[in-house]
DNA sequence: GAGCACTGC
């Protein structure tokens, strides 16, 4: 559990603090990792998983304090959670037998007065004593300076203006003082723009007068390995040359690269944003918010004082929002929705928010919910809804996990599979980076797909893995590109959907006997076209909406919406035209691209509207 | 012919 993780600090009541204290009784509880020892005093959670303790206990009358550290971060879970706490804190204490819940939040910048105000309660505010009731505790922290560096005029190129500022950093600032290295840190936007920044650094460097150091660049994204990534945090070998790390976002929340001393900032980053009104999302490059700008700064001043070269004017910073847009404003409160709903809360659109979604979002969400079936034409969650806020997926993978559990389609194991690869993070096939190692993979990965589409391919790949030896299991990957980290987790998404579906009596126990390390090993066997077909069905029960016809003109159009879509250059389904297609995912980047895609026939789509 | 970053009951 990483110490800025977001965990809330949770203190269980009763027994002798002191005594229990000096026994070490501190417990957590996080998704596959539960130590909670009887008498445990203090427990470290994570936000869902308190979220589903209140599924059980409405009023958490197992608590006396809640600490909710890294508040700031906002995630839609933190948000919700805000939301039951002061609804505990500012109402009446009957639910907890006349006693109150101290609730400590913690954040690391901005937004306190936001913070405050939300805590208070509703009559305070009304009073003019907004906040009397919320006590308010600041912390210095402790920083090196930084000198931030504001562009005079507005830049035109980016890209030439970043490779301006790296050579006067490199060729007028010292390669390392007493506190050490003096390296660089750009934050661009991507991959693309990193990988153009590299090979121009690299070719301008050629150019260098000898008795000048020399650079070495390093590219650091999520996308990139975990050794490239490793990489980038090495301390330079060669002597008399400075480090240049280009990266994303990534070096802004995520990790922290050492040796830094200056930023140098591109002022953007790209951001993926839900539009309730089209149905799909968005991933676009975004001016960043102050508190991003400032963070960034930080950067350079973690080790010694820094310079921090913003690639934009004073003016234009100073027309930078307060904060980054919350989580909830920017993804679909379909998720959201169904939590609040599963919790009590029929009138979802005054349940206390710090911020509220549109409320043509909500309404959005809500006839989902109803299409899905999870929400009753009164508004009020079905047996069916309760089900589906028992798994640890959205709202439509859950209603594919119960389509699939259906006689009708009988292919839960199956659904299991494919829902485990696709929610383990990042995609399980990585991209290729050189040509060379292109068309080995290919070779291996052609054996995977399956003219059904990516949905049958990832069957196909959790099937092959899981009957592949254990000794053989990491040149299977190896061989495909397949992420490790991502193959592993995904092994644990199936161990845990397939015991959920064990305790709503979805699966016998004995279909799925919890299997010992090893014991899958049996022959492969891949699903018939029948078995494909049901299963394509049921993720249709969750997906109708997201699907496309093959217009007489060549190009899909969207069943709902009639937008024209393209299939994602990453799908087993690029340049292929069949009758329909079914996706899961549907993001506007250069052009509206639709991915994980499967082959479906146009027919299918009405049959899974029917109820 | 293309991929900001996290996390979860």
């Amino acid at each position: 559990m990483g110490k800025d993780g977001g965990d809330e600090e949770v203190i269980e009541e009763n027994g002798n603090e002191r005594k229990d204290q000096e026994k070490g009784l501190v417990g957590y509880s996080v998704r596959f990792d539960h130590r909670v020892p009887p008498g445990t005093k203090i427990k470290y959670v994570t936000e869902g998983m308190l979220l589903q303790e209140l599924l059980r206990d409405p009023h958490l009358r197992q608590y006396s304090a809640i600490i909710v550290d890294e508040i700031h971060e906002r995630s839609v879970d933190v948000d919700l959670l805000s939301g039951f706490l002061k609804q505990i804190v500012t109402g009446d204490k009957v639910g907890r037998g006349g006693i109150p819940l101290k609730v400590v939040v913690m954040s690391a910048t901005a937004q306190v007065e936001h913070i405050k105000k939300f805590f208070s309660s509703d009559d305070s505010l009304k009073n003019g004593t907004s906040g009397e009731e919320v006590e308010y505790l600041q912390i210095e922290g402790r920083q090196f300076p930084v000198e931030v560096i504001h562009e005079p005029k507005p830049v035109a190129d980016i890209q030439e203006a970043l490779i301006k500022t790296v050579f006067k950093i490199h060729t007028q600032e010292p390669l390392s003082d007493k506190h050490g290295k003096k390296d660089i840190l750009c934050f661009l936007t991507g991959q693309e723009e990193i990988e153009a920044a590299q090979r121009l650094i690299e070719e301008f460097a050629e150019t260098l007068d000898p008795k000048v150091p020399k650079v070495k660049v390093f590219p650091l994204f999520g996308q990139l390995s975990m050794e490239a990534q490793h990489e980038a945090f090495q301390p330079i070998k060669h002597p008399f040359t400075r480090k240049i790390v280009l990266a994303t976002n990534i070096a802004e929340t995520s990790v922290t690269v050492p040796g830094v001393r200056y930023v140098v900032d591109c002022g953007k980053a790209k951001v993926k944003q839900y539009r309730p009104r089209l149905g799909m999302e968005s991933l676009l490059a975004k001016p960043i918010s102050k508190s991003s700008a400032i963070q960034r700064t930080g950067r350079a001043g973690r080790e010694g004082p820094g310079k921090c070269f913003r690639l934009y004017t004073a003016d234009t910073f100073a027309t930078l929002q307060k904060t980054d847009l919350p989580e909830i404003l920017r993804t679909d409160v379909l998720g959201a929705v169904l939590t609040m709903k599963a919790r009590g809360i029929d009138d979802v659109l005054s349940f206390p928010l710090m911020d509220r979604p549109e409320i043509e979002a909500v309404e959005n969400a809500l006839v989902h919910l109803h299409v899905l079936g999870a929400l009753g034409d009164d508004g009020r969650i079905t047996d069916m809804g309760r089900k589906m806020v028992m798994f640890p997926v959205t709202a439509p993978y859950a209603r594919v996990l119960l389509a699939a559990a259906d006689q009708k389609y009988d292919c839960l194991l199956e659904a299991i599979d494919i829902i485990a690869c696709i929610t383990a993070g990042d995609d399980i096939f990585m991209q290729v980076r050189s040509e060379e190692d292109k068309e080995s993979v290919d070779v291996y990965r052609k054996e995977l797909q399956r003219r059904e589409g990516d949905l049958i391919t990832y069957l196909n790949t959790m099937q092959r893995f899981v009957s592949t030896p254990s000794s053989d299991r990491a040149t299977f990957c190896k061989q495909r590109r397949i992420n490790v980290r991502n193959m592993r987790q995904a092994l644990n998404i199936r161990k845990q959907l397939r015991s959920l579906s064990v305790k709503t009596k979805m699966l016998l126990q004995d279909d799925a006997p919890p299997p010992p390390p090893d014991s899958e090993v049996t022959t492969y066997q891949p699903v018939s076209p029948e078995t494909a077909e049901r299963i394509l069905k049921a993720f249709l029960k969750g997906f109708a909406m997201k699907t496309a016809i093959l217009a007489p003109d060549s190009s899909y159009v969207t069943a709902h919406g009639k937008h024209v879509v393209a299939i994602h250059p990453s799908s087993s389904m690029h340049g292929v035209k069949r009758e329909a297609i079914m996706f899961l995912e549907h993001v506007y980047t250069q052009k509206n691209y639709a991915k994980k895609v499967s082959a479906i026939q146009a027919g299918w789509i009405a049959e899974a509207l029917a109820v």
